[in-house]
DNA sequence: TCTCGTGTTAAAGTGAACTTTAACGAAAAG
DNA sequence: CTTTTCGTTAAAGTTCACTTTAACACGAGA
């Protein structure tokens, strides 16, 4: 099963430019093309693009990414240093929500006071 | 309680060039001075600049932030308001986070993966 | 008095991650 | 056929959030 760049747009939801581009700075393997020279996209690469864009959205920086695929690209040796790096970008991913949750309870304090003062205005009211 | 620019940047681990481009910007309200012009932050400001750094970190853009201030400085009548922007933000962020779980899920599903790999190598050595 | 550390400003520069543009080719629709 | 539509490339441009630079000033210590 292929698929063209527009599909996998679709699918990702990432623009085609974006696809493009991740594929010139070496994120994601060189893609088979058509008779024409047109992307198509197989199953093993789409796979890819999930796990790159799982780190991606985690916060993972483009250039450690590419650092990552360096060591896909030289096959099983790499495992164990691929799942170490894993292991501590996950780890980091688990510091950082708890930061956020820190910063949540923060804002949840914030809105506490505006109720306070919404309900101090309507005691006031009354 | 007044604290200088450098205390504040050790306080909050931010640059004084971030504090000076923050009041620049009206992220920061106008910072009071002693004798020779040197900024000295009071305790409000660092409330303030909490909560700057709570939205800032939980992904709320600089434009939003200031945005918000905007509202801070028209007083009690956009208290509403402010709240539901709080809301909103925090429901954000909680989306965000659960994308982040399910992403999470993705790379652990990797690492088992690396995992089996490696344990059929040891298999395979004995 | 000199110079060092710390501060000030406005303006220019930086880095990450795309995004847009320009110029072109192939193919499907009318 | 011809005109859209969708794709291609390299290169330049954009946005965000700072960060650095340059030029200057104040106050403390030798």
């Amino acid at each position: 099963m292929l698929f063209t760049i527009k599909e996998v747009q679709e699918q990702f939801g990432l623009p085609a430019s974006t696809l493009r581009f991740y594929e010139k700075e070496g994120i994601l393997p060189p893609i088979g093309r058509d008779s024409g020279g047109r992307r198509l996209y197989s199953e093993p690469e789409l796979e890819w693009l999930q796990l790159v864009v799982a780190l991606r959205d985690t916060g993972m920086t483009m250039d450690h990414i590419k650092n990552y695929v360096e060591l896909v690209k030289q096959g099983d040796e790499t495992l164990h240093e691929r799942r170490l790096i894993l292991l501590e970008h996950k780890q980091d991913v688990e510091r950082k929500m708890n930061q956020t949750l820190e910063h949540l309870e923060k804002i949840n304090r914030k809105m506490a006071i505006y109720d306070l003062l919404a309900h101090g205005k309507k005691d006031f009211l009354i």
